[in-house]
DNA sequence: CTTGACTCCGTACTTGACTACGGAATTACC
DNA sequence: GGTAATTCCGTAGTCAAGTACGGAGTCAAG
């Protein structure tokens, strides 16, 4: 049958999203990833939406977030009552922001160091910890 | 003995870093933290560098660090020759401004989710999977 | 100088996030 | 329409990052 970007078998649809058929199956048993209607006596077919959704979690695990705050921010894209999505919103976001700090400080730490590294040969050191100081 | 600062013994050490004692020595068995000398016959003692440090491996893991990759950023603290540590400097460079990259965006999605909510109430939907669009 | 807490060190268990296996059903290709 | 590759689904194994345990040695308060 078709194997068009919208009806992907799950072969497919996972090697378009980067990873491995049983990890497709594990994010549908943690509810990260809805299951397709398998047609009777069929097989499931994915779309691009999957494809973009997998993508985000694998970028968001990235960025430190658990399979469980994945989920939550995934009921976000998804549309909550406003409520429950802004209560989940602010406290990640605190969190993202948290984690922007201290990444602009590695950046500007790992940055510095290459700047003097080019200058200058023999050996460097980097303040890595102290550029984090007062970190939580 | 003393208790003073710079002579903590392993229980209060690992409380002022805000881990266990197990994952003290689980850190040192890695090689991310050094092993104290051990008087004959006595006990180790930790200082406030030791503290800073593990806070640091603490932060750079949940900005989506394993601890393989704080066991090299360590290397650039504590001074390597310079041109393996531009090497190492270099990559992990590209790979925290990806990061950043990616969190700004989801940081302008939750703050755009918030300001819908605020102002209006009843349903809204988030767009952070179209958010990180691009994201690898 | 004893007693209770803490340290040391080795081994074993747990949790999160997958990865592999295997047999029955389905699909795709010639 | 047969057969090789896929899919399905359940169970089991792996790897990273800890956490727990236990017995012998060390410290510190009375």
């Amino acid at each position: 049958m078709q194997a068009e970007p919208d009806h992907l078998p799950i072969g497919r649809f996972a090697k378009a999203a980067g990873i491995g058929v049983e990890a497709v199956r594990f994010y549908q048993r943690k509810g990260l990833l809805g299951e397709p209607e398998r047609p009777p006596g069929g097989i499931r077919r994915y779309g691009q939406a999957d494809v973009a959704r997998v993508r985000f979690i694998k970028a968001a695990q990235r960025l430190g977030f658990s399979l469980d705050d994945v989920a939550q921010l995934l009921t976000l894209e998804d549309g909550t009552h406003c409520s429950e999505a802004a209560e989940f919103a602010t406290r990640h976001l605190a969190d993202v922001r948290a984690r922007l700090r201290d990444l602009k400080r590695m950046e500007a730490a790992l940055s510095q160091l290459l700047a003097h590294c080019d200058s200058q040969h023999g050996s460097v050191a980097c303040p890595l910890i102290a550029s984090l100081h007062g970190a939580r």
